[in-house]
DNA sequence: TTACCATATGGCCATATTACCATATTCTAC
DNA sequence: GTAGAATATGGTAATATGGCCATATGGTAA
């Protein structure tokens, strides 16, 4: 009973994208561009963290081809690279919203 | 210029989620479960590590809400939770392709 | 040129992750 | 009851990650 696999470098570029999508800041700083391209000034504000940390976080996201980015005299705009995120997280949603239903269910059985 | 921004809770909630998709291993045994159920110690064959690490992958993913689990005499059988991981995989497919056109094209302006 | 702003990178430290081994737990079979 | 299989958990070591500071790099403006 083999069970049928790809080989290891697929899962592995798989993984390196869910990797670029699994820190809280740079969650953040998706959400902000996904309205509009925006500095990394104006996303180091936004994360209210230092801003060569902002700087690795962007640089992430880019090396997985989630962010591009545009150059404009001293500045650079990062934006989205891709439009399916949407996809993304209805399925985090999803995954967040049965387990808080399981969560109450639970609860209430013990009352 | 303040950009709007939900509690830190929320963020961290959803990269939680994210994290536990980013390993090779449990990609695979995602793939594995999405056909159908299967024990660890199917899983533990499928992966090719240590029952302990198998074991330690599959409970992040529990943990977290994306799979669920049922007993049978001594063996304990994983199964995905929610039925939308396609959304998610399909958003990481289009990451990884764009990128994959995008460095064929900059491959071909250096010939 | 110099001074200054915006961004990226290197160094370092604290913490997190992952792997294995050893062991505990739970179930089956006898 | 004991023996053994399936799974989970604790310990530990190697590596990865994330943070800040200091500094390098590239741009603007005088």
């Amino acid at each position: 009973m083999v069970i049928e696999t790809k080989p290891i470098r697929y899962y592995e570029a798989r993984a390196e994208v869910a990797k670029a999508l699994s820190h809280p800041s740079r969650l953040m700083i998706l959400e902000a561009l996904s309205e509009r391209e925006r500095c990394v000034c104006e996303l180091t504000e936004l994360v209210g963290a230092d801003q060569s940390t902002v700087s690795k976080h962007l640089a992430i996201m880019r090396n997985v081809g989630l962010l591009e980015t545009r150059k404009e005299g001293a500045q650079v705009y990062y934006r989205p690279r891709i439009k399916c995120l949407n996809g993304f997280f209805q399925c985090v949603e999803m995954v967040l919203r049965e387990r808080w239903e399981a969560d109450k269910v639970w609860v209430g059985d013990r009352e």
